[in-house]
DNA sequence: CTATCTATATCCGCAACGGATATATCCGCA
DNA sequence: TGCGGATATATCCGTTGCGGATATAGATAG
C-alpha cells in the first residue's frame, strides 16, 4: 500500500500487459491463472500472456495498490486451495476508465486520417 | 532492411511511443523534431515524447523496416540541411493499420464492461 | 497410476523507455 | 553584429518491464 494516494494519471499510459490484466478484473474477482485464460480468450487468441509477464505484472500492480488480494473464498466444494484471487482497486477502476478514453481518442484519431472506418 | 519482410503482425502490440511516431507520419513526411512536436500537439500535450525515445525509436524503426528516410528535400529556401526526414513504409503503413483496428476492438470491449459510453 | 491440466512462483537475458548531456545551426531582435 | 532561445540530431546509460524457461505441486481424467 502507497503512503500517498497517487493520482491515475500518472500510471498512463499503461503497457498492453497492464490494460489487459486490469481489464480481465472489471467484471469481478479472478485468480491469476484463470487471468490468463481470459485475456487469451478475450482476444481471440491474438493476446497470450505467459506466466513470466503475468505474475511479474500482478506483484507490481498490487505495488503500484491498482489491485489487491481478496480474503474472500468461493464455496469450499469449488475452491481450489491454491487460488489466490484479486481485484481492482477504486485507482486501478479509475486508471482502466481513463486508459480506456485516451485509447478511444486515438481511435478517433486514427479514423480522421482515413486507418479505419468507424463502427456501423 | 530485412532479409525476408516480415508480416505486420509479428510487431503487434505497439509500445504507445511507437503507435504516436507512426501515427505523426501517416499523412507524409516529416523529419525527428516535428515527429516530436506533431505527437505532443495532437495529444493535447498528455505525450511528450523527448530527445532520448524519439531517436531511439526511430532507429528501430528504421531497422524494422516500418519507416525509411526520405532523399527528398522541400525548397532550398525553406529547408534546413540538418534535418532528417522520414516516411511509413507499407509495412508500416499496414502495422498502424492492424494496431488501429486493434484498439478499435479494446475500445468496444471497454464499452461493453461499461467502462466508457459510445461516442454520439 | 500416470499423464495432463491447473496453479503459482522465480530467474534472468533482452529490449525499450526516457532523462541527461553534448553539439551545432537557425533566427529574431536589440 | 552578436546574443539567446528555439530548432535539430545524436548518444549514453540507469531503470523498468517483458516473456520464455524452469521449478514445484495439487487436481483431474482415463
Amino acid at each position: 500500500m502507497p503512503r500517498f494516494a497517487l493520482s491515475p494519471e500518472t500510471f498512463l499510459p499503461l503497457t498492453p500487459a497492464v490494460f489487459h490484466l486490469l481489464l480481465s478484473l472489471v467484471d469481478g474477482e479472478r485468480h491469476g491463472y484463470a487471468i490468463m485464460q481470459s485475456v487469451e480468450q478475450s482476444t481471440d487468441g491474438e493476446m497470450k500472456m505467459g506466466p513470466g509477464t503475468l505474475y511479474g505484472t500482478i506483484k507490481r500492480l498490487l505495488a503500484a495498490g491498482l489491485i489487491e488480494e481478496s480474503e474472500e473464498r468461493p464455496d469450499p466444494e469449488l475452491d481450489d486451495e491454491r487460488r489466490r484471487y484479486y481485484r481492482l482497486t477504486d485507482l486501478g477502476q479509475r486508471a482502466l476508465g481513463l486508459e480506456s478514453r485516451r485509447y478511444q481518442r486515438l481511435v478517433k484519431l486514427a479514423q480522421n486520417h482515413g486507418l479505419i472506418r468507424a463502427l456501423t
